[in-house]
Order: structure tokens, then sequence, then C-alpha cells
DNA sequence: GAGAAATCTTGCATGGCATGCAATTATTGA
DNA sequence: TCAATAATTGCATGCCATGCAAGATTTCTC
């Protein structure tokens, strides 16, 4: 995620290339084999020698078999992005400026096109593995937390409300549920995804706005 | 949970009497020496001495060690509550007859008090492992499938509408977060918890609500 | 109650996950 | 080129989890 924005690939040597590329290899083998034989019948044994390295190295890049299936999506959000939230930009919305956090924190800088294959993967990985769901669900939860502590900052409650937990509990289930229903067509744009998501916040606010029902 | 409900403690002959006694001394047992010595610290063997049993008895109670730490709870809701609300009750208004089945998935029906020091141990058993907090999530996450379906069968969307996803996910979003947030004091009713939830929602409509903002 | 049937417990063997440690190998920088 | 730094590897270990078959216990039937 690093490599294109903060590093030109000159400013990396050899010892940095060789780690992303067997980090690669051995996410993209682990992916790939589940897929096809399902989780019980991979052995960290065999991702490790589709990638070339002995299974001891395979634990120096992943501590567990599902941290390689799992990557690094969705990430806390990038840290300029966090702190124009704080600062109550960019749009001064509260939930646009809510959607672009949590864009960010879902498609990273380098766009969707990018993320379109390996969101695809992901996906299909939850419906073959259910197992899998869980360590999703937390690292979701980790997000939560710091979208949590975000809201807080940038709405200035004090430490002991509550309610900015709730709007991130609750805004993380949407972006949840939107990854879910997401086509992943090749046309789609970030600027879909957010109408997605605005839509959701609409339905949601309708649901359980005290006017209503 | 169905030991007093269901059947009488006559109707229950010896042998089942002795496997709900050893499947609770194996809960017990997991979660105070988990508690005491921290998960890494503690090995099923040590758990099934505990509870007299041998190690291998332990796995013919619970598939892995998480499972006899996270317990029975939230479970899926009650039958005959689920049916009450598909068919449009208790009240009709709909976030209520929602909240009625959110508790009685927590609480089930022994009411609060009977739970009160299950949910305590729980709660400390999150702070002190967060390792368990992903299996937790997904068993929230179970619920919130339970609780799609029967929003859609009481809304009577067509199957590929996903609103009630994206209603039952945040539904559950605000359930953890209620849940997180109980004082658990000795006095608190079941009206009580009903009046967090009910305020929770509030808070999320007035936050997403396209009027407001 | 005695014996047969059903069910639960246990021991044993197995395979895979994950970690620590020390030796080896590869990259970097002077 | 040589020393310093960092990554890879093999080995040993402990624990989790499962299958299987033998033994013990409860239940059922007469």
């Amino acid at each position: 995620m690093q490599l294109l924005s903060m590093h030109g690939k000159d400013t990396m040597g050899l010892r940095e290339r060789k780690k992303q590329a067997t980090r690669r290899a051995l996410q993209e083998a682990a992916v790939r084999l589940t897929l096809e034989r399902g989780l019980e019948h991979v052995t960290v044994e065999e991702i490790a020698a589709e990638a070339d390295v002995s299974p001891r190295t395979f634990f120096n890049y992943f501590a567990t078999k599902e941290d390689a299936l799992l990557g690094d999506v969705p990430a806390a959000p990038d840290e300029e992005v966090r702190r124009v939230f704080v600062e109550g930009g960019p749009t001064g919305g509260f939930v646009d400026d809510l959607i672009t956090v949590l864009t960010a924190s879902l498609i990273s800088s380098e766009g969707l096109a990018a993320h379109r294959e390996a969101m695809l993967l992901r996906k299909r990985l939850m419906e073959r593995e259910p197992q899998l769901v869980p360590g999703m669900l937390g690292r979701f939860h980790n997000v939560e937390q710091e979208l949590s502590r975000a809201i807080a900052e940038r709405t200035g409650t004090s430490p002991e409300d509550e309610r900015p937990q709730l709007v991130a509990a609750t805004a993380m289930a949407v972006t949840r549920h939107t990854v879910k229903c997401l086509h992943l067509k090749e046309g789609e744009s970030v600027a879909d995804v957010r109408a997605v998501l605005r839509s959701a916040f609409r339905h949601v606010g309708e649901a359980y706005a005290p006017s209503d029902d």
C-alpha cells in the first residue's frame, strides 16, 4: 500500500522488494489453494511450497493461516483523510464526510480498480469458508474503534460520551452491508460506491427516525 | 436454558442431568482459569481436569476452547417471539417490536437477573482477551442473519431486496453497543434495557436522518 | 432385578498450527 | 572485500482438534 505512494520503486532495495514479493506470493497461494480445495484441505506447508519458501518462513510473514487469507483491508483510514474529517471537513456535512472516511478505509489510495480483483476473491472466500467471517468482522471492528475516536474528536464530545461509539458501530454495519452488496462491475467508480453508501445511510435514518412509524 | 422452561427436573433422567452439569462445569472452569491466568496460559487439559473429566471428553462438549468461553448468548430469538414479530406484533411499531426480539435474543426467557453474572464475566473476558472478540462478533452475526430473515418476512419484501439485511445489521450494531454499555447493576430490569435500546435507536435515526444536518 | 441396547467416557494415535532458538544464508554499507 | 545487519531455514516443542475402538454407565424391556 505504501509501495506506490511513499516509496518509488528505486528507493526500495533488493531486500525490500523480495519481501513484498514473498508476501504477495504467500497471500496469492493461500487464497488460490483455499478456493480450489477448501480451507481444511490446505496446509501451511503447501502454501509455503507454492511460494517457494520454507514452512517456517510463512510465519515470519503471517501470524496465522487466516491472516494470509484476509489481507489488509479494511485498513485504518489514511492519516490525512482522518485529520481533515476531525477538523470538520471536507464538506461539513456529517454523513458525506463520514462516507469519505469510510471509502478511504475500504479502497485506500490506489482507487477501486486496483482492489476490484482482491475484493472479488475475498467475497468468494467468505462464501466458501464461513469460518473466516469472524476474522473479517474483527478487522472491521478494529476500524470501527479508530472511527469512533475520530468521530469523538470531530464532534468534541466528552470521553465518557458513548454516542460516537454507537454512530461508528452503525456506520461500519452500513459499510459491511455495502461491501457485501457491491456488484464490483468493471465500470464501477468510487462515486458509485459513495452513492450506494449514501442511499444506505438514508434508509437507516428513515427506518429508525422518530418521525416515521 | 431449557432446563427450567421446557423440562421439569423430573423429566430429565440422570444421564441428561450429568451432561448439563459437566457442560456447566467445563464452562465455569474455562472462564475462571482464563480470567485468572490469561487465555494463553490455560490448556484444555487443565480445564478438563478442573471439571473432573478427561481431556478427550472436553471435545465431546465443545468444538473449540473458545466455544467453552463464549457460551450460548446471544442465541437465535425464541421461536414464539419470532413468530409474533413476523406477524406484525406485538405492538405494531417497528422499532418497539424489534426491541422485543432483540431483548429476547439477549436475555432468553429466564430474565435479566439469571444472566447478570454470566454477562459480567463475558464482559471481563472480552476486556482481558481481545482475541475472543471476533468469535463474539461472529455469534452476533449469526443472530443478525436470523433477524434479517424475520424482518424480510414481516415486511414482505422480495428476496432480492437487501434492505432487511441492512436494517438487521444496524440493529445488531445497536444491540452490541447497548450490551457493551449496560451497567449491569443489581436493580436493572428488562424495561431498563428496552429503554436504553430505544434511546440508541432514536439517536441513530437522528444521526443519519435526511432532515437534520 | 437381569440382560440387552443405547449412550457417554476414555485412551491412544495422528496431523496440523504456531513459537522459540540457533545456525545458515543473503543483502547492505563502508 | 569485509563486517554488520537482516532474512531464511531446520529442529524441537507444546497445544489444539479429530477419528477410532474399547470400556463404563445409564436406560429400556421383559
